[in-house]
DNA sequence: TATTAAGATTGCAATATTACGATAAAGATT
DNA sequence: AATCTTTATCGTAATATTGCAATCTTAATA
């Protein structure tokens, strides 16, 4: 085995797996990070920032791209690269509604 | 290689890191749901709420506890699972933060 | 005390992830 | 054109994850 099985579960449940797995690695929480942190997309200078060999970084870009959670134009010979906001706001979204929800349901039990 | 290199990174990098890949999973992400639609903490019940075998959902609900996400209690020959507050506190005020910087420097690019 | 029931653990096969050296692709620079 | 720079891709090794059948553990119950 070790495939997942994505069709038994909603898609909602998948969308937000498939967000949170993205972010399931210290590298890929530290590009968002220095994303965040300068003020305007970033064209090249990733890899200096991390501690990893270029093709390990350029492949977490890459999984970062896939999950939605950054968006990278081409930029002359360089790449620029930023956080698209509709995935983290999906994420906000999701865990804001939750806490809410353990809020008002405080103290029910354990 | 295979292993994370989590040495290279900040601890609050890793702990967000961590949680998020716990979540990472369809199957993690219903039982989080599942435990926060019923209204209390859950004695067994949980395997039979998934589309996987009861090893499998033990060992998902081994990895929410590793991570912390949720406590489990035994209750007599069953065992209480419910959320730990603190965990998805931390979720949401991670992304409750990064949300509100992102609103602050809009259409700095792309 | 045998039996049942709920969960955990073990062991294994299939697949995925992580990391990186080597190399390729494509625009910029000389 | 030759070279440099930046990023992607390929190939591969090491390790992790997913999923389940079989089995074990522990407490309840007959």
């Amino acid at each position: 085995m070790g495939a997942t099985k994505t069709e038994h579960f909603t898609d909602k449940q998948n969308a937000i797996a498939t967000l949170a797995k993205a972010l399931g690695h210290p590298a890929r929480v530290a590009i968002m990070e220095y994303l965040m942190k300068v003020d305007t997309c970033i064209c090249g200078d990733i890899v200096n920032e991390l501690p990893l060999a270029q093709p390990t970084v350029s492949q977490h870009l890459k999984e970062l791209k896939n999950a939605g959670l950054i968006k990278g134009s081409i930029e002359g010979n360089a790449i620029c690269y930023c956080i698209d906001e509709k995935a983290l706001d999906k994420l906000q979204n999701y865990f804001a509604k939750i806490s809410d929800r353990l809020e008002k349901k405080k103290s029910n039990c354990c």
